[in-house]
DNA sequence: ACAAGCGGGACTACCCGTTGTT
DNA sequence: AACAACGGGTAGTCCCGCTTGT
């Protein structure tokens, strides 16, 4: 206490907090998926953000808090993403079970696009490292997967109303398929650099569903 | 660590180098599955060992080094096990196609075993980290995954020569997808908790190939 | 700290400066009194007070600033203290010793009342992070010390001018007895959680001048 | 990961861990008596001992693990003190009274020979951030001032048998007296900057004591 | 082969103080 | 007058790995 500090030389500061948090949220964002939550250090996410860690430890009461502010807002986008596609391919077909083949055709399509391997998701992240984070963090991830049980689960049931599945054709965990897919294809792609393999995992899950629904139409779907 | 230091004059307990440094492996393989790499400290190891460091850099040149001697074991356990299964369905089956669907349910009945979520996959661990580790592990990962590749595509070569494939149907990927779909049912499982979820994901797999190879195949063998 | 901002409009709760400086301080001195001027936080200051840091700092110009103004203001309180129950013991008595003797009863009385042990003295909060802090707290703590060693020293000489000592009777340091004690017994009390300690101990001072000045007033006095 | 750490130059260390964790103490005990407990950094605890931080969290495994270490050893020290006193007096005189006044007299002794004000005593730096530490510091500072507490208050009923107690004299705290004395003194000392201080003040607990067993004795005994 | 003391650096968390705003 | 965003630095803790000793 003698000894006084110098007074530090306090730049003007952006007065927008909900963009300083933004900023935080993206340079966190892309450092966890590439190299995992532990492997990311607070230092580093502030030196992607261009703050200091005064601002990060303002925005979150601690990298905890951080991990699930993260997980809370990559679940809301990626539940928009879910329902903006299923309100498209609702919009295309009538039938539920072409929407559901649209529905994942959207997807595809939206993956063959990629000239470089996805950064992944964070659900992959999070499952990853569960050990290290808190029950809270596991809760937003799997109200998340849920979340997309729910919703092809609805329209599964809709699509087997109307058609029926053929006799011995397991109807049990089809509706997690997609995303079990998804999260798979994630990994096999990025560990070899191939950016349209999800796109094609993908399409075997459509041509499967086309397969299950109605044989002849899987031929004219492909 | 020692308030109590305790008595200067500890023996080794063992003085089997090779049970040592398997065990440092097996604990360290349980703590990065459950943690991650980062997220794993070499402290930890060794206390989970029940060693020390000394010994751990005694086996190990670095924590990169125990990252390598890691996956390379990994691999090797899961070519062997890839291997093994496929030489039990050659022997149950004669037919390419059937010797597929044998495989797979070999895989799904082991999964259908088990009552509590698998512990993860350290292949799917190294990607979630990716970009922390070293062009090493990277190889051995990518040759790991190529070998599933290689082993199902020849298998999927055959079966396709005997029964042909319909039109339309994309034989590009499909020797992908059971790995894929494995990776993915993984992270399911254990955000879910929901260790009967990869069998049933695999069986889906399963049955995509029963109907992709023979239609009626598919209701007989469900 | 704020992961769901609250709105932006939020008013001053308190427009009194003077209340709000007051509030400061009381949570300052709890604080202090239980942690230690290091042990205390500007945050935790302020939080306690249920105010912001702004304000804080809209008050006192440091840390130290507060420090100073905390020692100033128990230092005010204390004089008062010792003035109000030294006019009390003149009121009741004529003697200078017997002045004397009530005056250290008044304050046996006050903490023999007490049924949690004294939050403790800032005086010796200070001289145990004495190292820490600046030359103007230490003038503050060394005044108030000083003033008590004045003001019973010329009791003491008054008495003694009337009564005589017996020889070999100390007589140096003789004024500084009773806040010796008082000191001492606060951190015997807080440490054993025996709140009547401290009037224990002041008895025993008590006892002791009526010993020094008149034995035979000892019995009677007790 | 990937990028490798450069090799520190780890210098030749002591090999001696008993004489490492007294030194890291001896630093500790004069920085938290100067200071206070929380205004005493580890960094600046290494400092002084001339190790690094790496040494100190092998010897501690918290800085609270330290408060406790470095309060253990103080009382150790502190009832070996007072145990060799008690020894010495009960060499030089046979009747309890009279050893009680010799005891007394030795500490008082050993305080005029400062030539600075001692300092400190860390009972009282516990008290003055007790709210900080742990169940644990509490213990070890309370079971220290019992120890006085039951050594002296045997003492006195022996000196109370053999002599009596005139009536009207508290007996009740009169084993906490020295103590209190002790402690208070050493606040006074330090913050007026008089060596002498607590000389002056334990001699007035020994001629209190005279008074009360016999007040002939008090004139032989200054 | 293994144990342990220890160095030096990196981590999260928190500190105090400043700025702009209301 | 009081608030919230933020800067820059330091706190305690743990990290990996080197070295010496047994």
């Amino acid at each position: 206490m003698s000894e006084s500090p110098v007074s530090p030389t306090a730049r003007p500061i952006s007065r927008d907090p909900d963009a300083t948090r933004e900023r935080l949220l993206d340079a966190a964002q892309t450092l966890v998926l590439a190299q995992g939550f532990a492997g990311t250090s607070v230092d580093g996410i502030v030196a992607a953000a261009g703050l200091t860690k005064g601002a990060f430890f303002h925005h979150f009461e601690s990298k905890h808090g951080l991990a699930r502010a993260l997980l809370t807002r990559y679940a809301e986008q990626d539940a928009a993403h879910l329902a903006q596609h299923m309100a498209h391919a609702e919009r295309l077909a009538t039938d539920p079970a072409q929407q559901l083949l649209v529905f994942v055709g959207l997807f595809a399509d939206e993956m063959a696009e990629l000239s470089a391997p996805a950064a992944g998701c964070l659900y992959a992240s999070y499952a990853a490292e569960a050990g290290l984070l808190d029950a809270d963090a596991q809760r937003i991830v799997r109200k998340a997967l849920l979340g997309w049980r729910t919703r092809l689960g609805a329209k599964l049931d809709q699509a087997a109303a109307r058609h029926g599945l053929p006799d011995g054709v397991p109807r049990a965990g089809l509706e997690d398929l997609l995303l079990t897919v998804f999260e798979g294809a994630f990994i096999l792609s990025r560990v070899l650099g191939e950016p349209h393999l999800v796109a094609a995992q993908l399409r075997h899950v459509r041509h499967y569903l086309a397969l299950l629904f109605d044989p002849p139409l899987a031929r004219a779907a492909s």
